[in-house]
RNA sequence: GCCCGAGUGGCGGAAUGGUAGACGCGCUGGAUUCAAAAUCCAGUAUCCGCAAGGAUGUGUGGGUUCGAGUCCCUCCUCGGGCACCA
């Protein structure tokens, strides 16, 4: 197919200058901005505007920076990428001080093993796949300040991960202020049981195959969320960071965030909230008492047993003689199956312990079993256990043959045998009998606060999260062991590097790789280095960050950049209100919903907290793109053979027609099948573009000149100024026709781009050159006005036709076009007028028609009478401007 | 099972409660060409009709309204998340 236009010479050319030019620069406050710099030009400053500086509000736009797999880059990862640049490039214009970056979280898993089964060293493939991504992002011209990248794997980057993780170390959250304060002001005799950071022997996720413990949040149906290898509880001892400490606030700061609320909701119920009652039940005849965690507290009176976690330490205590084999071998059973299989049980199963307890309210003598169905992780691990109002207990109950009681009469049929769990009135429970369910939960509660025997609690399903990794690729921790008792490293030590090692498989046995590194390991005063590495989440969680002022050498981000990056701005007026967190807007996909997204925040707070950054959240507005799926509408996968590469898509369209196309095929947020036809549709408008400001004449020379230049690359760059504008390009005033045309294209464009609706704003922008193709003559100011709205979208083309037009600089800072409600306001406009809301004719009218004027219309309309002639007429509606219709009957 | 989100031409998708299907793809016909590619022009929801025109139509069934793709209720299908969380 013959090349629409020569976009293999203008998009490297264009790519180049912005490069060399550092174009995208991003400066900081106070920093001086060169003369020959266009952000200087456009704002006449000496320096980058202040915090208060009116004219240039800033405006922080980030993408989730990609993990460099060895495949290279999908048409996923532009998708976002260009939504983002476009905005970037649309703010610029219209005056913004944008900071966009990219880089690298290039710890972890993929890359380890990788390097394990070629046995290269993984820092040789993460180089390698880093120049890959970089290429590959930069061949699609996005506007980032490619001096802030940053790589996560970067001893001068992770030098700062690890004091971040040591400010956390040194940190406990104090539940009287509810935030994180110095270790110093921790007043109880043991510190390092209240540290955000700390080390605990707990159930872990234990992953054979990765050789490595995992977080729940990596676990998926009992699987690795990578490679899908099994996943086995064991107990270890491992780092802990205190996420639950903060479980309140992350939940409370998602009100003020503007995150699409399906992905708010994925946090909430992660989070786990519940409200309900600790109760304790005394064990008959022992002096140990059972507390249980219930959201049910009314149904205290329909307790007919108690359930214990099989791993409960109190069942050794209260396990009778005659049930003491029972109980082992239930026990051992339990210990053997998987997470995976217990889930997958339907029948529930549990062992009578032989203990009673004592029901608190009315002292009754209820049964103690274990169950399975209960789990140690939970509240206290161990229920009571109402079978009447509870579906769980319930099944158990009518498996054993446990008595069911009533306590909740259902609101709508009189007292059933049947299982309610819904709210309604208590029934045979004594003080609280004839309340309604919320009631008795509240006088109950009060009761038993009243004589000891529990409290009103608070509950999470969000477990603390398990920081340490028997990995080899990942950060080290700052931290060394003598004498069995952990402590810190000097921040002077810091980065703590990973030492050279030619083998660092997995030990198999939950030993990190690096016990192996026995010099490494050891210390001058004797002690010996943790080797545990960090999840891959360590470096992501605070990337955003290291963008303020990536090179620090001695701050992992400096004071006054990220109060002048991310306090809150008073912004364009059309534009996102005052907001109390940072990056004003990130987009990314939703598999990092309870990931990244949790961890960063959590990180972040307790960041704020010690006074390390000015606000409490990280990210203030947040989009997911949607995915792209292959032609065939199913997930790109390789198995599949449905993968687009993005190398053949330029090489062949363009990175603009790549970019375009990733806009046009619907809502960003939307999933959608990828099609190479729909490719060469907008690479046709972008044709059409090309020959709105081309001679047809001189671009055929211009392509045989091409043909005989064969691959002398910079001449045929050299040659494309041959080409000539086309002949009806003029400097005409625009007639009243072009400039309505114009003007609601401007309208259009910047209310979509306002709304990300950059799908509707690219067909309006198709709109506008259908029409400007048939016009007598093309103004250039108007052909100059509509190319400053396609450069967001297609900046190679644009810059490259904005250069042709005679302009000497780039138009990445020129003023966003407005446009005139003068042009826009349409005399003619065209009534539909309607016999009982079905459309019978359309007429024009001037815009101003009055509504007597309309009716008469309507009534004097040949049609209309046709279909109202021998009806009586009940009723007109006007709609000025723009409808009538006859009501008859 | 529970919680979200979505169902519109052959396809991707547009539509402040007021002309359903913008724009693009595909398809059909035409111009250009020795021919093709590319380009340009016209048409393209379904059914009836030579036409003018009519009827139907936004997953299903109901409702509100002068008027519903849009608002309310019911059900169905698909996608995503959670899943013995007491």
């Amino acid at each position: 197919m013959r090349r629409q236009y020569p976009f293999h010479l203008i998009e490297p050319k264009w790519q180049r200058d912005w490069l060399d030019r550092k174009t995208f620069r991003a400066f900081d406050p106070g920093e001086p901005v060169p003369d020959s710099h266009p952000f200087r030009r456009r704002h006449k400053k000496p320096v980058a505007p202040s915090k208060a500086d009116p004219y240039a509000p800033r405006r922080y736009i980030l993408d989730m920076f990609p993990y460099p797999s060895g495949s290279g880059l999908h048409v996923g990862h532009p998708e976002g990428y260009t939504a983002t640049d476009i905005l970037c490039r649309y703010h610029r214009m219209r005056g913004c001080h944008v900071l966009h970056p990219m880089g690298w979280d290039a710890f972890g898993l993929p890359a380890e093993q990788y390097a394990i089964k070629t046995g290269q060293h993984p820092r040789k493939t993460t180089e390698e796949n880093i120049a890959t991504f970089r290429r590959q992002i930069q061949a699609l011209g996005f506007s980032y300040d490619w001096d802030r990248e940053v790589d996560t794997t970067d001893p001068k980057y992770f030098k700062w991960t690890q004091w971040i993780f040591l400010q956390l170390y040194h940190a406990w959250f104090n539940p009287a202020t509810q935030k994180a304060e110095p270790i110093s002001t921790y007043r109880g005799s043991d510190p390092d049981s209240v540290r955000l950071a700390y080390v605990a022997e707990v159930p872990v996720n234990w992953c054979p195959d990765l050789g490595t413990v995992l977080a729940n949040e990596e676990v998926i149906d009992g699987k690795s969320e990578v490679g899908g290898f099994p996943v086995e509880r064991r107990p270890m001892r491992q780092w802990m960071l205190r996420i639950t400490a903060y479980a309140e606030r992350l939940l409370e700061g998602l009100d003020a965030l503007d995150w699409p609320e399906g992905l708010k909701l994925l946090q909430k119920n992660w989070i786990g909230r519940s409200e309900g009652a600790a109760v304790k039940f005394q064990i008959s005849n022992l002096k140990s008492q059972i507390e249980v965690f219930t959201t049910r507290p009314d149904t205290l009176f329909g307790a007919t047993f108690m359930v214990l976690a099989p791993e409960h330490s109190l069942v050794d205590t209260i396990t009778t003689a005659a049930q003491k084999s029972a109980v082992a071998a239930y026990r051992k059973e339990c210990s053997s199956k998987s997470d995976q299989d217990r889930q997958l049980a339907k029948e529930k199963t549990g062992v009578f312990t032989g203990a009673y307890a004592i029901n608190p309210v009315n002292d009754e003598k209820i049964p103690v079993w274990i169950a399975d169905y209960v789990m140690m992780g939970y509240g206290t691990g161990a229920i009571m256990a109402v079978p009447a109002h509870d579906d769980r207990d319930w099944a158990f109950a009518k498996k054993y043959n446990i008595p069911i009681i009533q306590v909740v009469q259902p609101p709508t049929s009189a007292k059933t045998d049947e299982l309610f769990t819904g709210d309604g009135t208590n029934i045979n429970s004594g003080m609280i009998t004839g309340l309604a369910t919320p009631d008795a939960k509240k006088k109950i509660t009060a009761w038993l606060e009243e004589k000891s025997l529990g409290k009103k609690t608070i509950q999470y399903k969000l477990r603390d999260w398990l920081f340490s990794r028997q990995r080899y690729w990942g950060e080290p921790f700052p931290i060394a062991w003598k004498s069995d008792k952990h402590h810190a490293m000097e921040t002077s030590q810091l980065p703590i590097e990973l030492p050279e090692m030619g083998d660092f498989k997995p030990t198999g046995t939950g030993e990190p790789p690096l016990a192996k590194a026995t010099e490494w390991r050891k210390l001058p005063d004797g002690s010996l280095r943790e080797t545990n590495t960090m999840p891959q989440w360590a470096g992501s969680c605070w990337y955003y960050l290291r963008y303020l002022d990536p090179k620090n050498p001695t701050s992992f981000c400096d004071n006054k950049k990220s109060e002048y990056w991310l306090s809150p701005i008073s912004n364009l007026k059309s534009q996102i209100s005052n907001h109390p967190a940072g990056v004003d807007l990130y987009v990314g996909g939703a598999e990092h919903a309870v990931l990244h997204l949790l961890y960063s925040r959590f990180w972040h707070k307790a960041l704020f907290d010690l006074g390390h950054v000015p606000v409490p959240e990280p990210f203030h507005k947040l989009v997911n793109q949607g995915t792209i799926l292959g032609e065939d509408g199913q997930k790109m996968a390789k198995s599949r053979g449905n993968v687009v590469n993005p190398d053949v898509v330029i090489a062949e369209y363009g990175a603009d027609a790549m970019r375009l196309y990733e806009m046009f095929m619907g809502p960003l947020e939307q999933t959608k099948p990828w099609t190479m036809t729909g490719v060469e549709g907008v690479y046709r408008f972008l044709g059409r573009v090309w020959r709105l400001f081309a001679d047809e004449a001189s671009l055929e020379a211009f392509d045989q000149k091409l043909t005989m230049l064969g691959n002398d690359h910079a001449a045929a760059e050299k040659t494309m100024t041959e080409i000539k504008l086309h002949a009806l390009i003029n400097n005409d005033a625009p007639n009243p026709t072009q400039l309505t045309t114009l003007h609601k294209t401007i309208r259009k464009v910047t209310q979509d781009l306002d709304a990300m609706g950059f799908n509707t704003a690219i067909s309006a922008m198709m709109v506008f050159v259908n029409e400007a193709m048939t016009w007598p003559n093309r103004p250039s100011s108007t052909l100059k006005t509509f190319l400053l709205l396609l450069a967001p979208f297609a900046p190679h083309l644009a810059e490259e036709l904005w250069s042709k037009m005679g302009e000497k600089e780039t138009l990445a800072y020129e003023p966003w076009p407005k446009y005139g409600d003068q042009y826009l306001v349409e005399n003619e406009v065209e009534i539909v007028l309607q016999v009982n809301g079905k459309i019978r004719d359309k007429v024009r009218g001037t815009r101003s028609l009055s509504e007597d004027a309309l009716k008469s219309l309507a009534m004097e309309n040949p049609r209309v009478k046709e279909f109202i002639s021998g009806k009586t007429v009940r009723k007109m509606v006007v709609v000025p401007g723009r409808l009538v219709n006859v009501v008859v009957g």
